[in-house]
DNA sequence: AATACAAAAGTAACAAAGTTGCAGTTGAGC
DNA sequence: GCTCAACTGCAACTTTGTTACTTTTGTATT
């Protein structure tokens, strides 16, 4: 039975990446990670020491290899989330809602609500889109 | 017959600001752009010496009085655009998809196309929705 | 039209987020 | 166990935006 750290090195493999303690490390906080996280979140969650320039470029070669989504905010901020099993670089299956708590400020990849289509007057062509929600989500939900 | 300079004293006053040099320069550049603008776009654009702790400032204020809208960008910028006519601090009517081109870069409202809702999970209650498309927009379509 | 006062502007200093260039290190295939 | 491109780490920098404080100004009132 594979362990996380068997399915981390083959991850980072088979997205033609080299194993090194950074990618695996920033690799494992965002899969653990129920949502969304910018980069100083993740620098935080981070082993002492680690460079926040390689962070960085780690993101962006993640992000080319199709192993993580920026997630959009309505704020400044870049989020990022871990790939559902299916994306690659070619192939982005990155067509569900996003959630954003306006108490926790969690964003939550709501994987089982798919973005509806819109149509758009002629001569506007669709490449992808993003649809972001904000309230409140379960956690802060006042009680009843 | 209300000239420009005429409406945009009277959308200042109409919403509890006052008339400034600064206010009236910033309004009358998002009014007068085609699409959404970040905050060093309007610099680039107002009169040479404003200052740009001013500009944030009355970019907030006006945000605040519901005189233009925070629209989401892909990336880690934030944009303006002018509200349409109904807009008021107590209700916004921000209710339209926005689509960036990814050649062009520019951001429109497409205030036509109102953003279809979706059905979360139970215990997510939604306040506001944001829709985000990403493509080719007219400009900037290959030549047939 | 002079006054008063809050609202707005200006100035300086700072902070967060992210980038660039370059030198050194290391993973992975041969 | 060599080789080399891929990756890391450091320094310095840019962009975007903020905070604290002082000065100026728009507007309502007399």
């Amino acid at each position: 039975m594979p362990t996380s750290a068997d399915r981390l090195v083959r991850t980072l493999s088979q997205h033609g990446l080299r194993q090194t303690p950074v990618r695996r490390s920033v690799l494992q906080v965002l899969a653990d990670a129920a949502f969304a996280l910018s980069g100083s979140e993740i620098e935080q969650q981070l082993p002492a020491g680690t460079d926040r320039i390689t962070l960085y470029r780690t993101l962006k070669s993640f992000e080319e290899s199709g192993l993580i989504h920026r997630v959009i905010d309505s704020t400044d901020v870049v989020r990022y989330a871990a790939c559902s099993i299916e994306c690659s670089a070619e192939a982005h299956f990155d067509n569900h809602v996003h959630f954003k708590c306006t108490i926790c400020q969690h964003i939550y990849c709501l994987n089982q609500v798919a973005i509806p289509t819109v149509t758009l007057p002629a001569q506007f062509q669709v490449v992808s889109r993003d649809y972001l929600l904000a309230g409140v989500c379960r956690e802060c939900q006042p009680a009843v």
